[in-house]
DNA sequence: GATGAATGAGCATTCATTCAT
DNA sequence: AATGAATGAATGCTCATTCAT
């Protein structure tokens, strides 16, 4: 990389570190592409040689923490699945805990409103979420952990339902619970329940 | 009622049912004021005789169908609380059904952004489910159907958040999965597995 | 009309107005629709009360002129053919004298992209000159002063040709030429040859 | 030419050629500078290496087909004038036609906007069309084909005047007309009563 | 000569809300 | 109670052009 593309780099990196710092103040509606370039300290127009729409910086925003989960998830040898997914719990509310409500939001709006930016549709959260899921099931398959007739799909759907409903939850509560115990306990009791039928 | 409330009655009626339909095809962004009330066959300024703002007509829409399964529920009386939770949580789910992914949408942007509507911040749905939800539990504990030390804030919480996580999930799965059935099958094995050491 | 009507009326009179004279010493692109508010002394908003787009007015204040056209034709009977379309000419060129370049710069754009706007299609300049010329020689053949087999639909285009050619010879010209005059050289000997073999 | 100079006359042709095609397609307007040079596959900025501004490639792109025409005139020793402006409207219109509806609308949009570019008012299509016809009509007024008092300048208007008519008109007419044999009848009656009075 | 990141002015359009009638 | 004309703030996005590399 060349010192040019490396001054790109870092505008790009400005203006998504920038636009996260907003997000998390005031959320997505109650900011503009210009409060982001101003405060990044760039012209508006840079925003555009990044993001094609100011939604797209959303995506980018979210992919970095989940992407360091995933990794995680991986090296994760000889771990058994409960643990394996109630780590995953863990790290998904962390960051759920420091993205903060509005970013919460915005993710649950792409997952209600996925038409919205139809050309996106695999770069969505909630799918990225998904095929996570499937594969961490899908693995525990294969190492025979889990029955071969288990229904990876629907529990995977099941989990995501678990994870936003907490995540949904959690914004509600407005601070009250503290997610990553009230996590534990759910981990706990949930996950033995549903896996249980599945379980060699 | 004189001749003149009536006509006022029927106005604000039509306004909420044509809001209905248009927040249930295009979603809360998607329409504005105008199109409810031209489609309503009113002026403009009309709707502001009966709402304050136009976020004002979502309450009012919701409400409706809610209020109906808090009466339901007052009438079963010897009914055990798994049942009358699972009845709950059928109902509910027909009412996201019926309402479809807009209007579930608006609800969990409601739960998600309290604060965008300070005002009317015990109006809103959350605060009307969790009221609910604590009522039920808090009358089995007073029939002795649930032990005293039952933690009825924290499980009304729970069962808010595994609500709102098939809200989500549904809208999210794109019709992939039948709500009722769903609900059913997680009926059976989640809430005896969160209630069971409260019953006696 | 009420009172209401009467000033809903003057306003857009006025916009229209306004934005002539704006048309005329500036052109379209080099005018916003703020300019033409702005002066009409009524808010931004109020433009879009009355055109749905920026260029629709245009439409409007060309309508004006070449409907006057139209109104004068049909009360001339007994006025031979050459002579009507003699008059047609010299009207037509004094609205584009009157006009300016600016506007006639716009009726040429409309001409040549038409599909621009769509929906607007029937009503454009061009389709409107069209019409009006047919008629007037359609009732020629009618009245028997045109033999029966007159090509009423080329002869409207080849006319459309030379009036449009004139116009933008006269832009072009740079007020080197007067258009009247000219034009009046140019009926005499052009309608004539054009006309000979189809004249009773 | 060395290797450099041969590469830039092939970056600038390559950029000419490109900017034709979409120009054909779509139009001045709905074209940007990065649509021509990523299509040429050069970056943004070697646009401006050959061109002072977006403009200015269009007249380059007009120049190449008119100053053939020109050559070709001038090779027609011992033609009479009306055979050989004939044969100067054929060949004016079948650059129309192949030029398509977009570039005859930049022609006229030249013509009629003039001082949009002032600087290059010389070079400009009408500018240039006008010198030609004035040179064809002068030769011809020499070598006493026509009179002595023929009015050059006026006649080269009128003959502009029938060729931007005639174009904007074939533009006009969405592919009804056929250009070409539209001109011919045009060519044998129009010209000759023009040009009766100055023969000798 | 070529590059492409950065610029920032420019603008149409939307729409919730008000208020005189 | 109903009307609907008027408001004007708010904003995403485009793109010709520059210039340091």
């Amino acid at each position: 990389m060349n010192k040019r593309q490396i001054a790109a780099q870092n505008t790009k990196r400005k203006l998504i570190s920038t636009a996260l710092e907003l997000l998390k103040e005031k959320g997505f509606d109650a900011i503009n592409v210009e409060d982001i370039t101003k405060k990044a300290g760039v012209a508006k127009g840079t925003f555009y040689t990044y993001f094609k729409r100011k939604e797209d910086i959303v995506l980018d925003i979210s992919r970095v923490p989940f992407s360091e989960i995933a990794e995680e998830l991986e090296k994760m040898d000889g771990v058994d699945i409960i643990e394996k997914l109630t780590y995953y719990f863990h790290r998904f509310m962390e960051c759920v805990e420091y993205g903060g409500i509005h970013i919460c939001r915005q993710w649950t709006r792409d997952v209600l409103d996925p038409n919205s930016v139809p050309e996106n549709k695999d770069g969505q959260k909630w799918a990225y979420d998904y095929e996570m899921l499937k594969d961490i099931l899908g693995s525990a398959v294969k190492t025979v952990e889990l029955r071969s007739d288990t229904p990876v799909e629907l529990l995977a759907h099941i989990i995501i339902s678990e994870l936003y409903g907490m995540m949904t939850c959690w914004c509600m509560s407005d601070g009250e619970f503290e997610p990553l115990e009230w996590t534990e306990k759910f981990c706990k009791v949930q996950l033995k329940a549903i896996f249980e039928p599945y379980l060699k």
